[in-house]
DNA sequence: CTGTTAGCGCGTTCAC
DNA sequence: GTGAACGCGCTAACAG
């Protein structure tokens, strides 16, 4: 149906050779250059990737593996990396593994099939083990947001353990001292990096950590929600909650509204990751703020140079760790205590 | 690096043709089954789906283009449909135009070089012209949430003027008759259709529209800012406010809060598409909300029914429209005017 | 059921 | 600067 390669031969009387060198920048007399260029206008004539793919054996395509597409910090990610890959001519793949360990693994052979020439992933599992077959295949790999320790890869993450501690000193700072989290599990990198901040910024300030006012659990909105619940009911209950990422957030706010307690009257609070929320609650939300272009930008731009070393130089490298700043969004939602 | 068909060729004796029948689930004597098996298992063999595309024409991949990512909205349509897709072993290849009409036409001819199998899009032009190239290569597409004039797709929309018909009346049975709408412009397809279930709905009332309660412009949280601020400083500002696009809501919403304004005593509010404010603002907003899941379910098999049967019978179909039901969440952002 | 032989559309040597 | 020939990895007839 579309026209070839050879199509353009036929309408020209040049060469494949020729024209193959027209398409990738060669050298071609003018004359030439003009016949060609007024064949592929006339044939609306396209590249074939597919084709081109096999003989270069590049795809020039990416995949990107993330845990879901449920909420806006995906979002950004997603569509910073794939603008900027695309600028460089490079398309995406993107697959979600919906926090399964084991459709993630499924994932990276389907991108592997595919022939992508790099894959950038957020993690779900906890081990790089289901990355072997990619890391045999000896192409770019680069992790955003979490890292693994029993292997190197080139990561992209932010400072976790300082985001955290930043945010329980403002709250210190504002003369808190019964103050609570909400956080993940140990099996969550970003869980454990957050709560150690938590427990830095208590410890330099001389507060008991109590053990009551550490909700552990799963990431989600049901988590926050439920945990807020309980901090809410308890008999010594905290002054102040940290909610310790996006759904958690989402969850204790939730919670809050339902039981309509004010705040920051009868409660201080200070969230994660969520923008959004920070302008649309009221009083407003403080909140710290990952810095999702950056981090996207800096994911896509390291694979973009990974992929070009590759066709030069060997093909080994040291893996680059690029940790980023958060910031803080300040709000409304934090009381002052005399 | 990676295996090939070759190297399991050498590995068994057997032939190229063999070993392609069982990748493609052909008859394959049980001795050769296992041979091939413990071949494949050894060399750690994966299909190339890039050679495999080249010799059958088709890349088991779907463009899907949408207009950004940069919402909740989004995130979930092309997540959905990502996981229904790769459930029947097709790739996602996914771009967002961010809006921009021009860089829609050539990521339609990106897709195309791609050689994609079919393309899912959320148009942003107002016409079906940068489609062309795509039409030309008879792949199938599919439209998202807007149609087309001038030229028949299969689309998959909601009934934009019945959902803001439906919004408007609630208003209107709380007893509200100063209703003003914040809408995009004429340029939007479901702008328009959004703005005539607005007027359907007082017409029916027999209450006169009062142009200084339409709100058009830019379907942004900007433009729902404003015209909200502007709605408030009225003279004879209107009791109630139908906020008809996501952005709009947000926008809306932040004006409200940034002016304190106490709804719904002073002012009554419905939304349109943002599920998690209705969760997470207090009171909680009333919504009219979109099917989502289903939106992409039914893009997705129209799309896979559709590749099935340019396999089988002739290249021609009749396009078809499916006009998917809103719900309504409710909220207590509406007061009752006696 | 299996092996042989052509392509699929393009990039890449080499000679000319 | 240009042209012919081969190969990328796989599928699809057709013969056996």
């Amino acid at each position: 149906m579309a026209a070839t390669i050879r199509d353009i031969r036929n309408r020209t009387g040049l060469s494949l050779a020729t024209i193959s060198k027209y398409l990738n920048g060669g050298n071609v007399l003018p004359e030439n250059r003009k016949a060609i260029a007024e064949a592929i206008e006339e044939l609306h004539y396209e590249v074939n990737e597919v084709a081109r793919g096999l003989a270069t054996q590049k795809s020039r395509t990416i995949g990107v593996l993330i845990q879901t597409f449920d909420n806006i910090f995906m979002g950004s990610i997603v569509s910073n990396i794939e603008r900027i890959l695309r600028e460089h001519n490079y398309g995406t793949i993107v697959c979600d593994c919906q926090q399964d360990k084991k459709l993630e693994e499924e994932e990276i052979h389907f991108l592997l099939g595919k022939r992508v020439d790099g894959i950038i992933t957020i993690p779900t599992a906890g081990n790089a083990g289901y990355l072997q077959a990619a890391v045999d295949r000896k192409i770019p790999i680069v992790l955003l947001d979490r890292t693994f320790t029993d292997q190197k890869f080139d990561s992209i993450l932010v400072d976790n353990v300082e985001a955290a501690r930043g945010a329980v000193q403002i709250l210190i700072d504002h003369g808190h001292t019964r103050i609570a989290i909400i956080c993940g599990d140990d099996s969550e990198y970003t869980a454990r990096e957050r709560l150690r901040g938590y427990c830095t910024a208590l410890e330099s300030a001389n507060i008991d950590i109590e053990a009551s006012y550490i909700k552990r659990g799963k990431l989600s909105t049901a988590h926050g929600y439920e945990s807020m619940k309980e901090l809410l009911a308890m008999k010594d209950r905290p002054s102040a909650v940290f909610f310790s990422n996006y759904e958690i957030t989402l969850g204790g706010i939730m919670a809050i509204n339902e039981l309509h307690v004010a705040f920051p009257q009868e409660i201080s609070l200070i969230g994660f990751d969520n923008f959004m929320l920070s302008k649309v609650i009221n009083p407003k939300l403080w909140m710290v703020n990952q810095p999702m272009e950056t981090i996207a930008q800096q994911a896509a731009e390291l694979m973009l140079k990974r992929l070009e070393e590759s066709g030069k130089k060997g093909e080994d490298y040291e893996p680059e760790t690029i940790i980023l700043p958060t910031d803080m969004v300040e709000g409304e939602s934090i009381r002052a205590l005399s």
